[in-house]
DNA sequence: GGTTCTATTTGCGCTGCAGCAATTGCGGCG
DNA sequence: CGCCGCAATTGCTGCAGCGCAAATAGAACC
């Protein structure tokens, strides 16, 4: 990728919002590429982080593994988001393992480069904080979720996320979302297991107020239905 | 409180981390002083964050409330922690309210003096980063917990992080837990309810690995017991 | 010292949801 | 075109832990 793709990939990261296109310049011409494939792991969990990761393009999922192999899906992750950061600026290791949806791209910075380019550029600590802060109060909203609500309630909050950040219109007013997502995925992301999902995904087909036919692509015929859902007491 | 005194409470402070004692002289100045009573509130969850603060002294729980009336505790703080300051750098409204323990004294600064102090002080944004950063890995663990584990063991994990905390030896090999933890708070960090916890620790004080008969100070007598439970698959 | 108030304990019944297992349907591949 | 593999479905069973409610014990207050 030249450095003007590079810089136009930039120019909607977050992390570097407020950067003029000379300062992008300079960013984008100290990172890496780094291609990866569907299925693929950027890094593992617990590995030493010495570079950190914006995502060109792509999809990504964040997942936690437990000692004992349970998984739980921490965030999904779209262009323009950071990956493993955190880590590299708190010198910590990798909190989770980034595994690739789709075929991605991915740009690196060597910790020490990132450490110097925030030097240089403060406005970056600050969108950092910005990003962080975002994540944190997200997991907060989670951690409620799942403390304090039972599993359909939280299926439907959880689809409704999905559908509002990345859900595309569909004819008929309903909302389609472009990924698959599987059982499993809902289950790891809801608390839950792939059994209940499944039930319950059945039982809203069957009410119209979702598509779900095995594996299809899910579409969300009755938004409002499911809003109801995630809100009830 | 007189400057040299801020300035030593500032010194232990993470977010001010890396600062010289002129420096913090500087930052110690621009603090407003907020006394903060048994059982009183900084501020509602849901306001506006106009200032950012920092414990001095004393002990606060963060709460976080659903719109259904049910309450989740986010953490416990100490001296030297953040308080709201996230919420001011992002332009957010508060996301949970902090409620004092015991009397407490906190340092406030307005949102544009912090902005300034952390643009003259680009320390401090880094700070910021490695404080919210830790916030963030102890909730991606916190919602692990909840998510994967049964009561009993996440009411052992949750004990021994609060005796890790701030526990202190007690006679006889012991850890006492210092302040008191009533089975609600116990309920609210470890996202059940009320009976299970006082039906938990009744087993366990049975068997003789914690003390905690009807509201005396929490001790634990047997804290390999205790870690056996919390790392048992 | 007695009374009230609140936190805790504990019994009991119920149920949401996990766990298991057998079946089914879809997609891919030879 | 038919076979294979994997995800999803679905019935059944069991139980962890919630909810209700009554009893009890400290603490606090007068």
């Amino acid at each position: 990728m030249e450095t003007p793709a590079r810089i136009s990939v930039l120019q909607r990261v977050p992390f570097f919002a407020g950067l003029d296109d000379e300062q992008l310049g300079t960013v984008a011409r100290e990172a890496h590429e780094v291609p990866l494939k569907k299925e693929e792991t950027l890094f593992q969990q617990g590995e030493e982080a010495i570079h950190g990761y914006v995502l060109g393009w792509g999809r990504i999922r964040l997942d936690q593994t437990t000692p004992d192999g349970q998984n739980v899906v921490l965030r999904y992750m779209g262009p323009g988001d950071l990956i493993g950061t955190v880590a590299v600026l708190r010198r910590v290791p990798f909190p989770a393992t980034p595994v690739a949806l789709e075929d991605c791209l991915v740009l690196s910075w060597s910790a020490p480069r990132l450490a110097d380019l925030m030097e240089r550029f403060p406005k970056i600590a600050l969108n950092a904080i910005g990003v962080i802060g975002g994540r944190l109060e997200e997991l907060q909203a989670r951690l409620q979720e799942v403390a304090t609500q039972r599993v359909e309630r939280r299926i439907a909050s959880t689809l409704m996320r999905i559908a509002h950040q990345s859900g595309r219109r569909s004819e008929g007013g309903g909302v389609e979302i472009p990924f698959p997502v599987s059982r499993q995925d809902l289950a790891e992301m809801t608390a839950t297991t792939l059994h209940t999902v499944s039930r319950t995904l059945s039982a809203w087909d069957q009410q119209g107020i979702v598509e779900s036919r095995r594996s299809s692509h899910l579409v969300i015929r009755k938004p409002h239905k499911l809003v109801e859902i995630a809100e009830q007491a």
